[in-house]
DNA sequence: TATGGCCTGTGG
DNA sequence: CCACAGGCCATA
């Protein structure tokens, strides 16, 4: 279930597993991984991981010939690095490394998806500046949502406006940034974009901190206003409120966020 | 810009 | 049984 800090801590814990080792067999256990291909993604067998990184909510294991396996979890994927070749619940491919290492993406429902980039070519446009780009700033995110006729929620789950913010952290920027998620994108003040990017690295510092390692399933107290529907605003007391934006939750306080 | 579809699981 | 789930894409 990942947002750009589950997809950080999972891209560290994937380069700790398995770069410098070689990829020796890959088996796909869901048919749904299989459209679109998979002969590029058997070609890699052979090849040493030279490490894995993050862009946006995307992982890329970039191999030592160039070639970058892409991977994004959406929903619900996760890796799981086990010694044995017992397979764990959901598992939906499998990929078995040098010294025996093997790796499993888990997936429960199966949206997760799996490409690979051949060597020397660019990685596709079309998203905006990652979310936790020190250089982001408050004119460019401005610029970007200007003339978006939406709510300030939706812009910021679109990933090419601004890139890795998900639905649970959109919630909780905007709570932090104390603004309405209902309100304009376009009539967005500077200094309201400001505190947004504020809420921003506050809530993504906050979880890459909280999550030291891939330990993200667990604590839902972690967020201040996310799936707290009817508790006390810890801010202010009222109870928070959930409504729905384009088919998702969303939650806020209906006090201290105008 | 809004909607349905992809998938499976969980909780009310 | 139904609603909902931390995402994204193709379509209208």
């Amino acid at each position: 279930m990942p947002e750009l800090p589950e997809v950080e801590a999972a891209a560290r814990y994937l380069h700790d597993a398995i770069s410098g080792r070689t990829l020796r067999q890959v088996t796909w256990l869901h048919a749904s991984l299989q459209r679109g291909g998979t002969a590029a993604v058997e070609a890699l067998v052979g090849t040493r991981v030279h490490r894995v990184h993050r862009v946006a909510k995307w992982q890329e294991i970039v191999f030592a010939d160039g070639a970058v396996l892409v991977v994004h979890f959406r929903m619900t994927g996760d890796w799981s690095v086990t010694p044995s070749v017992e397979a764990p619940r959901h598992a939906r491919a499998h990929f078995t490394f040098s010294g025996g290492r093997h790796l499993w993406l888990v997936d429960p429902r199966a949206l997760a998806r799996v490409e690979v980039r051949a060597p020397g070519v660019e990685a596709r446009g079309r998203t905006g500046p990652d979310a936790l780009d020190p250089t982001l700033d408050a004119a460019t995110l401005r610029a970007r949502l200007a003339g978006r006729r939406i709510s300030v929620k939706a812009a910021l789950l679109d990933q090419s406006v601004i890139a890795g913010v998900g639905n649970i952290y959109a919630a909780e920027s905007l709570w932090h940034a104390r603004i309405d998620p209902r309100t304009s994108a376009q009539q967005l003040s500077k200094a309201r974009v400001a505190r947004i990017l504020d809420g921003i690295r506050w809530c993504m510092g906050l979880a890459l901190d909280q999550i030291g390692r891939h330990q993200y399933g667990t604590a839902t107290d972690r967020f201040a206003v996310y799936d707290r529907e009817g508790e006390p605003c810890s801010r202010c007391g009222a109870p928070i409120a959930r409504i729905t934006q384009g088919q998702r939750s969303t939650y806020w306080c209906r006090r201290c966020q105008r």
